[in-house]
DNA sequence: CGATTGCTTGAGGGCTTTCAAGACGTGTGG
DNA sequence: CCACACGTCTTGAAAGCCCTCAAGCAATCG
């Protein structure tokens, strides 16, 4: 029995390289576990199912198990005592969330589009008898998200709010790509999402996906699929040359 | 012949586990490495001492080491295009740094006090035969560089100039603190470093530490030495209550 | 003790936030 | 298939906060 590569076969671990140069594409990630791997935590995962707007955990429950996407969009964020939201992150088909402070989820994760997901017991995980090899993978993942997470927080960094839109932007291409820039960047979070993400209020970033277009930077058909036309602005803007 | 308990003996690694409810002390950071850990590894490292202000790596420089520090204070940092500074983190003893994309240094660092460090190559830490219990303390310090790193850009997150400067002592005080509250919080970073780490300009925080003084929130005997008179005030700043 | 670096304080301007109302789109029920 | 209703998004106007620029003051080092 033939099986689609990557769309069963157990969970998936998608990371850039933290050791070697990339060859052929630098800042490219790749899928880390081997079939044996993969396989073997099949063997101890479950399989769920969430409409879009369910929540997989909140904050401060008890962190039975860890998820691993296998396809749609989940958030990961933080509820402010004074009511506001802060989105920590994005996660795609590969990633992996669900991780733990003491014993207890640090963030709150809601599916943003229908999601199917691996979910791994943290008691199975412990039978899994500790094997070095995995492991390592489990390094390579964590230090991938730890750049992504520094990389989140030099967006929030930003003044103004249109480098803070060009890098979100850029950001996702980034996440979506596999082997360069995208014709189009498909958005699956709505503008209240963005918002939360980048700290601006949703007038503001309303604002600002207009004041892109208006300049010529970016175009979109519709709300949720952005264009960039004029990649020598935008990538100014996302401060990736010089002033 | 005694060593004293942390003084020498190897590299240590601190963190808050992500696993196990933190008993006696929730939050509370411990030693992760066993002695026989510290020892092996010991072989492998060497040891390096920086005066104040000198670079221990840069960004973008091939990574051949990583480094564990033994006494001082640490900045990440990354120098953008616009000539701006972003500081990730402000690495203390018994933290590791020196974390690499792709064969190179994603971020740069400098001693901002004398610092001492164990030096660990890669290509000696390859030769270290792969030991799944050491890479699960690995796991465990990138867990808690993790939680750091979403705890920072939370607080950028934030609009306001003094929840920025009391999210800020709140981190430097749990990062020293080993048993509760300090009754002094010991800045190592001098004003304009906790400007690029807040993402505020220099003036921002001047003004932001004497608004705080004047409220009667906080007061310090020298620019370094900050203590907290009005805890209540200062934990709703710091976003620790409701509203 | 002088020089350099680090820090404080002042005034003006720009950008985002807030508050509020209206347009758009989508899904549901008739 | 249409109408309505709700959530999402856009747009406007006023206010607040921080940034920039700039000068003066402390503190540290040789």
């Amino acid at each position: 029995m033939i099986s689609e590569p990557g769309q069963i076969g157990g969970p998936r671990l998608r990371a850039v390289d933290p050791w070697l140069p990339g060859r052929p594409w630098p800042g490219r990630a790749k899928q880390l576990l081997s079939d044996e791997e993969r396989a073997r935590l099949a063997t101890f995962a479950s399989i769920v199912r969430l409409k879009k707007g369910e929540q997989v955990y909140a904050a401060g429950d008890p962190a039975k198990a860890v998820f691993n996407i296998i396809s749609g969009v989940v958030k990961a964020y933080k509820q402010m005592p004074d009511g506001a939201l802060h989105v920590a992150s994005f996660l795609y088909p590969e990633d992996l969330l669900g991780l733990s402070e003491e014993g207890r989820y640090a963030n709150s994760a809601e599916a943003i589009t229908p999601v199917t997901a691996y979910r791994l017991t943290l008691e199975a995980l412990q039978r899994l008898s500790k094997d070095a090899e995995l492991e390592f993978h489990v390094i390579t993942k964590l230090c991938h998200e730890l750049r992504e997470a520094q990389r989140h927080a030099v967006l929030l960094a930003q003044k103004h709010a249109l480098s803070k839109l060009a890098m979100f932007l850029q950001l996702q291409e980034h996440i979506q790509s596999t082997n360069g820039a995208l014709s189009e960047i498909y958005l699956p979070m709505n503008r209240s999402d963005i918002a939360d993400y980048v700290s601006m209020s949703l007038a503001a970033v309303s604002r600002g996906f207009r004041t892109l277009v208006s300049r010529g930077v970016i175009n979109y058909r519709d709300r949720r699929h952005v264009t960039i036309i004029d990649r020598e602005v935008f990538d100014k803007l996302a401060k990736n040359s010089g002033p």
